[in-house]
DNA sequence: CGGGGTGTTTGCGATAGCGCAAAACCAGCC
DNA sequence: GGCTGGTTTTGCGCTATCGCAAACACCCCG
């Protein structure tokens, strides 16, 4: 078994207030595994045997419908854990997780959480700590849905996503990772077509530079005031 | 300090795994607490200073966004836990909660918390769990507000309201506390006037019977069937 | 028993955003 | 260097749903 180095991880939230030598103890249950680009990590409605902790790379977590129809729950950056079935006691996996990147990951099997827990509480307080950070951003984007417009949303999800993995270039910045339109319109409750339009309205304002599952964001500052908006204030 | 009778709430979520004896001490730290119709039990934005758990009656948590627009989170049932800011590390209450009837809650100050838990690990457990459940509904919520209809997600929503807090009659599933439009709207993002128009509709085929804040589910097999209508497939 | 106030119903435009379809684009690959 | 397949753009008509406004219904209260 792959030995993982302790000192990448430990400050991770996961493992705040945990010993060195617990660290140690806990690292010494998972394997590390590698997903290459658009791989499917675990589909939804399998049995959760695993969860995960993304070391590098990018994560796409996403709920299907029964007739087919697609959300990305949440896009997970290197530090975070994911398939977090377990924890919240159901047996299958809620979403489907795709790495949109090579990727690598962490991997426990479902079964040792219960001893974890046990020995590191720890653990569970900071799982419990990020489940109910992942809730309120939860209502916020329900709340976003039901009282906005489409292209406030739009501008929000990007600007989100500009924090959580935008790459600082000097003419912007870029979002670290590929992101194809219909994903937004999944992270935004709208189609593609409407994404499409919104971005083109913007590449002509020189608010954001943009192409195939590509998206730099040239004028952030004018984004957040398109995201703040109130639905009638917009331009003539 | 009035006396909780550890007998009436052993059997909650929230205690399971824990002692008789533990339990005792644990609801020595508590005050309960009586708040009529219609009023604030804490506000949006407020120092979270207590926890909760709902022992009789009903209660609705809203989020208001800045410029006053508001959703209802959910409604939460006797037996549930609600304002547990703490649990995920926020100073403040993400939401305002109103006892939509009269209602008899235990408070826990938020102080207690971290000793408690230390105390008793089963406690993080269960909250895990319950806030792990939450979060799901939450993506099956906006995976309702993003793929589905308006008239599927108010049948959803009702559906669901019956189900949790549902009053058999012989003539239907009554909702077992007060209701508007409004609020019905506010769960399903979407107007009040939309949702009356549709329970105007419904209640016309004989689905359900309504009146100033009440509602009653006569034809809950039909109203399934509605819930789960794909878009198109609807009535000629 | 007569208000007053809140919640509900309904009509009637207005429109944001969808859905379809076709075309253009682009990146890699043989 | 020309194909091939996925992605993006864009035009156009359509409609579900909103928003406003006015009329109602009902409950509580005095």
């Amino acid at each position: 078994m792959a030995k993982v180095d302790t000192s990448l991880v430990a400050h991770l939230p996961l493992f705040a207030g945990v010993s060195p030598d617990a660290l140690d103890e806990i690292l010494r249950e998972a394997r590390s595994a590698r997903y290459p680009r658009n791989s499917a990590i675990f589909e939804q409605g399998a049995d959760a045997q695993s969860f995960f902790l993304l070391l590098h790379g990018h994560v796409r977590a996403a709920k299907t419908t029964p007739t087919g129809e697609q959300i990305v729950v949440r896009y997970v950056a290197p530090g975070e854990t994911f398939g977090l079935a377990m924890a919240i006691g159901a047996a299958r996996y809620p979403a489907t997780a795709i790495a949109v990147d090579d990727s690598v990951v962490l991997i426990w099997p479902t079964s040792a959480w219960p001893r974890l827990v046990e020995r590191f509480p720890a653990l569970a307080a900071n799982t419990l700590q990020t489940v109910g950070t992942r809730l309120q951003e939860s209502h916020t984007r329900i709340l976003e849905i039901s009282t906005q417009q489409v292209e406030q949303r739009v501008a929000h999800a990007l600007l989100r996503l500009a924090k959580q993995s935008g790459k600082k270039l000097d003419h912007g910045i870029e979002i670290d990772f590929p992101i194809s339109r219909q994903d937004i319109a999944q992270m935004t409750g709208t189609t593609l077509h409407t994404v499409s339009r919104i971005l083109s309205g913007w590449e002509s304002q020189g608010l954001v530079e943009s192409g195939r599952q590509r998206i730099i964001l040239r004028e952030p500052h004018r984004i957040v005031v398109l995201a703040e908006q109130s639905p009638d204030s917009g331009a003539a």
